[in-house]
DNA sequence: GTGAAAGCGCTAACAC
DNA sequence: GTGTTAGCGCTTTCAC
């Protein structure tokens, strides 16, 4: 259908059609003159431009998309949105997002196996250019595959090597290593282990990297050295009170400073102190691990850098989806703050 | 340009085109079987969907976007999402939305006047179905007017009673007004009102609610009586730090959970209790309330109600645009745990 | 500096 | 139950 047929056609919408008509240029001029294309007189630019305020020109972006084949805009996939730390990284990848143009939906499996395939599988339909998604549950790899071989796809944490897909992630089981070995140069050797264990193996590293700094230390570490804490603060909270009525740890390495929470309310129930009685150190560094019952000694992980690097692999990807796929390893770091204490010259 | 011709376009990408010539149906019955159309036999469909499996058939969200002219998007702008009460929101917004097929854009101003209307403005160019605003700067009037003229849009808060538009609101003079009146009948009379004050006038309604009730108490209440938080965390704690240097309230009513986490640190650090010293009552509920310092007692925000009417409003706008607009009011609700002491029998 | 025309890939009204 | 055809509203070569 030529010009003059759509003109006749336009009913109601102001289009570039409608403009183009009034105005007496082309709809490609018009085109041009709305996006600032610098081939057009500035004459025309302003008259075209006047003429769409006048008759309340709206842009389709629905048929910019589909002509230019992107819609800038990225879909994100994060475990839950309970724990500040996913909220504040969802924050910064919004940010970095914004700064590159894009806009970003963001989604949140939490920690529903089901709720997560399901979302995996809805973002194949979805007019995203491109994917971050942060995978808990393993047996939900075969969505995640089957999505990033249709579109671009960033993964944050690690999955498998033999996953070949570009990933960012911050190496907790070295984090937990190192906090354990803390534990350990401050005296304490009854140190366990806090955290929610069993509904998926996706996120055991830190629990790992415990268990090794224990054994090379030549200390006992068995399956009573790991408290259930479930994945959220109430759970933790219950679940941590009723091992601490039977169990005296000296210290305690908590999988999040969320989860901390609900076991430092455990802990003070118990008419514990911390440090005095208990020692805790936890992850991630959230605005509130220094406003709690006890500033939190914890293990930072670099949210505004993940981000970044998210965001840039990404966008590397969609513009080339031919590129090969790299693993980005990042450190957590340790910030100590009040919640460790020194047991080194007072016997354990 | 017809059917026989688009099929010789076809390059590398299957489209209903490419399933159409292979597959001997037309492209509408093709686009019939994909959608599962209760009028194609079970055979045909059968047979184009094996076809579609076969060579990696991909829909297009961005042509079907266009064509039905909707994209099953909404976009959401909110305050910050440093406060749990705005994730809370965030999180119940998406699950209500997805319940409806829908999936959310999520945005936030973090408090910044030129961010806010930044966004506002990129929301006009965005392919979502609707919006909803919470808007902090009521300067930013005239860019969600403008908005609001375009697209469907919800309001998340109260603004004026001359903006036209529906809006959900949580009515926090009231409850700021029970908070005090609380705080009153406990026997607390040198009581103070903590928040963020200075920079932005939609949002003192809870200073205006703890006016009421001190005026009508027959206290005074003058500017001494206001703590200016800012608007984190970290600024509350060294702003309410340096004002109980020098004051010593009785009770403190906080603008927000948030909020007086920071407060009750330099409460804290000031060797001051909870609540025999000073009785805090704060707002929203979230989930850290129950696992600070102290177990607060706020006046919690309805949340889940508020995203299920935010949604089922704005749908119902979406689906019908001329339908006339609606305030709806919801209260808060006192919770009571321990932050906030008797003082009846102790004098002040 | 501007115009003509094709095309993005799908849906839907209407016809048979 | 299936095909024809005309859009959806914009961008983008390729001419002139």
């Amino acid at each position: 259908m030529v010009f003059e047929d759509k003109i006749k056609k336009m009913n109601g919408q102001t289009t570039i059609y409608t403009l183009a008509e009034i105005s007496g240029y082309s709809p490609a001029t018009v085109s041009r003159a709305l996006n600032d294309d610098k081939l057009i007189s500035k004459k025309t630019r302003e008259k075209i431009n006047e003429l769409a305020r006048k008759y309340k020109y709206k842009k389709s972006p629905l048929a910019r998309n589909l002509s230019v084949g992107r819609t800038g805009t990225i879909a994100v996939l994060l475990p839950t949105i309970s724990n500040p730390i996913y909220t504040h990284l969802s924050a910064k990848i919004i940010e970095y997002a914004q700064k590159k143009n894009y806009t970003v939906f963001l989604n949140y499996s939490e920690l529903d196996k089901e709720r997560e395939k399901k979302i995996l599988r809805s973002f194949a339909d979805i007019s995203a250019d491109g994917f971050i998604i942060a995978l808990t549950f393993s047996e939900n790899k075969d969505e995640l595959l089957s999505l990033a071989a249709q579109k671009p796809v960033i993964i944050r944490g690690f999955i498998d090597d033999d996953v070949p897909l570009d990933c960012v992630y911050v190496d907790f089981e070295q984090g937990a290593y190192e906090a354990t070995k803390y534990l350990l140069s401050m005296g304490h050797a009854k140190i366990f282990y806090a955290g929610p264990l069993s509904y998926s193996d996706t996120r055991h590293e830190r629990a790992a990297g415990f268990e090794k700094a224990m054994h090379e230390a030549g200390l006992a570490c068995s399956e009573e050295n790991f408290i259930n804490t479930g994945t959220n603060i109430d759970s933790a909270y219950r679940n941590s009170l009723k091992f601490l009525q039977k169990n005296k740890p000296g210290a305690l390495i908590i999988h999040s400073d969320y989860i901390a929470f609900g076991v430092m309310r455990a802990i003070s129930e118990l008419k514990l102190r911390i440090p005095e009685d208990i020692s805790i150190i936890s992850f991630d560094n959230i605005e509130f691990s220094n406003y709690g019952m006890v500033p939190l000694t914890t293990m930072a992980q670099p949210v505004d850098e993940q981000a970044k690097l998210l965001i840039n692999t990404l966008l590397a990807k969609i513009n080339n989806p031919d590129s090969i796929s790299e693993s980005i390893k990042l450190d957590a770091k340790m910030i100590i703050r009040s919640s460790v204490c020194d047991r080194k010259d007072k016997g354990i």
